[in-house]
DNA sequence: ATATGGCATCTGGTATACCAGATGCCAATG
DNA sequence: CATTGGCATCTGGTATACCAGATGCCATAT
């Protein structure tokens, strides 16, 4: 029985895992630009052991690609690369729509709610909106109670918010989807698998839509 | 253009990371047991630091614990694990079937039924039947077209094969699943989703029953 | 002028030395 | 006898030196 908490200790290649995939994200780092071993641990303070392993883990989640002896560059984004994200946080999202609503009791409805609220009151800061909407999704996924699923989520919703930081950085808004959170919550306040279903659909799609768009149309950075 | 095959070098983590994910499907390694750096890197000839990049590849797919300064161990499965797997095997294999069934065309279905008789060729062989099943599966997934897909299913048909190791050891026989492909198969020939999801969902549900089964009985080493 | 060979210098890959937390034994102490 | 403090020795984490493949420049040869 230990009280004082072992709380974990702060790895140098968590943080250079988070920072990195931040600035990814952000687009403070172009996709297709060259990330270097040696510059990057000098930058972040760190030596080349740990970076190694963020770098690894970015490479495994798909954020960089690797040549061994040849460089490492930050990946560059297509037409299929959306619809596969797309594809899977469709049918996952659904899945964790119909795990998590024979779960739901007062407790989580009103957990939801409060998440949807949080989202409301940033409906005009598309920066904080990004965020939680993400917490939102997420927040869906964590109910399901299938870690694994809540894991699978995370990561592509923040792929998904990549190409949304590109999307709000082409003067795209994509705040209306705010209103389709209403659709989902009601069908989950009624326990109705269908309609929530139905509501998660339209709301992924119409993203895909948007970022779609936003691809097909010119040439831009993070396509190849 | 270069007609000279660039062939990828073997990396010494690639290396790691088969070996000892190996040792652990097929329970040459024992759920719960540690795995310690130095002597692991010494018996497979390398040093530590490709060593580290093979262990963390495993952990972020959920294959080993580690804690920092304290240890790395082989993870240990509940029945919750056994349902997450299951879970996300039969959203994201339906996903495979949905978006494969429309590309088919002779080629394709002959690869399928190719990979059958195959399997069919295994039958009273276990051992090679699990890796020809999974084989099966991955086809599939991989005439889906979508390539996180692909990767997502092999690391779940993965740890399926560590529980059905472990089902072989303990005497159990899953070879009558041979018989449920038949009706997958006619389904894709026949271009029909629903029947062909209805045969996926029935194939992975009988697996997951038999595991579950192993699972819940009696104290096994798997379990902690 | 062009093709080529070799060297300087990039890159990531690997081995290793060292650091710090965790643990358990055991002697010193009450 | 029970408790405690400290040291020996485990562990993984980190920094760093070195190795080898990749690349491009430039002198040289044709």
């Amino acid at each position: 029985m230990t009280f004082l908490k072992a709380e974990q200790p702060q790895l140098f290649k968590d943080h250079a895992y988070k920072e990195i995939k931040k600035a990814i994200i952000q687009h403070q780092i172009e996709p297709g630009s060259m990330l270097y071993e040696r510059s990057l641990s000098e930058s972040l303070g760190i030596s080349r052991t740990p970076l190694k392993l963020a770098l690894q883990q970015l490479e495994l989640e798909g954020w960089i690609l690797s040549v061994p002896r040849k460089g490492i560059s930050v990946k560059t984004i297509n037409k299929q690369d959306v619809d596969e994200v797309f594809q899977l946080r469709k049918a996952n999202e659904v899945l964790a729509i119909e795990l998590l609503i024979p779960l739901l009791n007062h407790e989580t409805i009103d957990k939801i709610e409060k998440a949807d609220e949080q989202l409301y009151d940033f409906r005009e800061d598309p920066l904080k909106f990004v965020y939680y909407d993400s917490s939102f999704h997420l927040l869906l996924a964590e109910l399901s109670q299938n870690h694994r699923l809540y894991q699978l989520i995370h990561n592509l919703t923040d792929q998904f918010n990549w190409f949304r930081f590109a999307a709000l950085k082409a003067g795209q808004s994509v705040d209306e989807i705010y209103y389709e959170h209403k659709l989902m919550i009601e069908g989950l306040k009624t326990r109705n698998v269908r309609q929530t279903t139905e509501a998660v659909l339209n709301h992924i799609d119409h993203a895909q839509t948007i970022i779609a768009n936003l691809i097909d149309n010119e040439e831009n950075p993070m396509t190849h």
